[in-house]
DNA sequence: GACTGTTGTTACCGTAAGTAACAGCAGTGC
DNA sequence: GCACTGCTGTTACTTACGGTAACAACAGTC
């Protein structure tokens, strides 16, 4: 076997591989995070061997995969953050796109937050490696805080500090919009609008604003 | 070996169900979300299907462990809420409590929130298995994210929807504490007191306050 | 026709989860 | 005393997966 599908063999190496990742995608797709090595490569007709040449390890082949769909949700978001509107309609279509990237595709969504683990053999102290790729965890929510805070700094004025302040509230925001999708993903417990709307309450400074409750101790 | 520490040998399941968490827990401490079950039974001294006749399998182990930091996490986190102060400096204390959890701990905390995987062979549409344990992935901030809303609709008054917008915020503040402390404790970009003021802010929607960039597009 | 590089294979290793199957020993009923 | 039950513990195994070595086929090139 082998001879099936080698028609045209001679596109480049860079086709190959975005042929293996679809593959990939396809199976993570299928299978969830508990995708293997060897269904990856039965999936593209091959095996193993070829992709770990392709990928270096599953981390390679993981974070190749992690760059695709980040890049793509992360254009489609800095979308929703340049469309011509006010601030709050701005941050709303951003949850929204990304609630609605989540749903379309959970499994996708489910095999790239949930990396497993990654190099650390022990000491948790090595100063640094040489590589940028592999370094630490980030698989995705630390990219998506960063460029939030990229773009949050580009378009706010916080006053000094405003880098350092830019960059906890991206995180802050990525992480309170990947919780409560991930919650809402597997609950529903309300539709796409709502939860949109509940997180926006909840960045406009409601929890500040509401009273409280009649029978709580008066604080 | 085995008649070492057999001193008091008729001490009931629970309490050496304890004792295996304890040395599961000084693993843990050590060695990271790596540590494999020979090593937690080794600790112990112990062998594997020991561990396995208390906890199942690997993950019974895990949520075990798990509700044991959630819950001590999380009374830590309800004192800091229930702090005579005002709203406020009671959620800085309570961002504050967790940051302060997460930075005494950093393995324990590594291991709780990266389960890796759990149940979830393929079709992900099981209606309920009986138990209550080991549903869903849910490991900790599910929890956290619950609870947080308990508290929230116990304290606050959120009008009509409460429960639900109660529970949008739980997951969403949770998460953007996770997250933001995530980042944190990788790169400590700056004092803990720093981030709690920063996330405090970004609470009491201070985003919406805030002005346009100067140069940046009239919106 | 030999040389090199790429694409592919089979077959293997190491590790870790999970599982028999068996051994020792406490208590209980006869 | 003696079988029976039940708990704690063991060794030794299977299975699965990540990762690697060694080899086979073939395109192009000198």
């Amino acid at each position: 076997m082998g001879t099936t599908q080698q028609t045209d063999q001679h596109r480049s190496a860079h086709q190959r591989r975005r042929q293996l990742l679809e593959a990939a995608d396809r199976v993570v797709l299928r299978d969830g995070p508990k995708a293997s090595m060897n269904a990856i490569a039965a999936e593209a007709g091959i095996t193993k061997p070829i992709l770990y040449r392709h990928f270096g390890d599953k981390g390679g082949l993981y974070r190749a995969l992690a760059k695709r769909h980040t890049d793509a949700l992360l254009s489609a978001l800095k979308a929703a953050l340049d469309a011509p509107a006010d601030r709050r309609a701005r941050v709303e279509a951003t949850l929204d796109t990304y609630l609605a990237a989540i749903e379309a595709r959970p499994q996708v969504y489910r095999f790239l937050m949930h990396p497993a683990d990654n190099t650390a053999t022990a000491d948790a102290q090595l100063p640094e490696q040489g590589f940028d790729v592999g370094r630490h965890s980030a698989p995705l929510l630390r990219r998506l805080g960063e460029e939030l805070a990229v773009v949050i700094e580009e378009r706010v004025d916080l006053g000094p500090d405003s880098a350092q302040l830019a960059r906890v509230w991206g995180h802050g925001i990525v992480g309170m919009m990947h919780a409560a999708g991930d919650w809402w993903l597997g609950e529903r417990p309300c539709s796409r609008a709502q939860l949109v709307s509940s997180l926006a309450d909840l960045l406009w400074g409601r929890l500040a604003l509401v009273d409280d409750r009649a029978g709580s101790p008066g604080l």
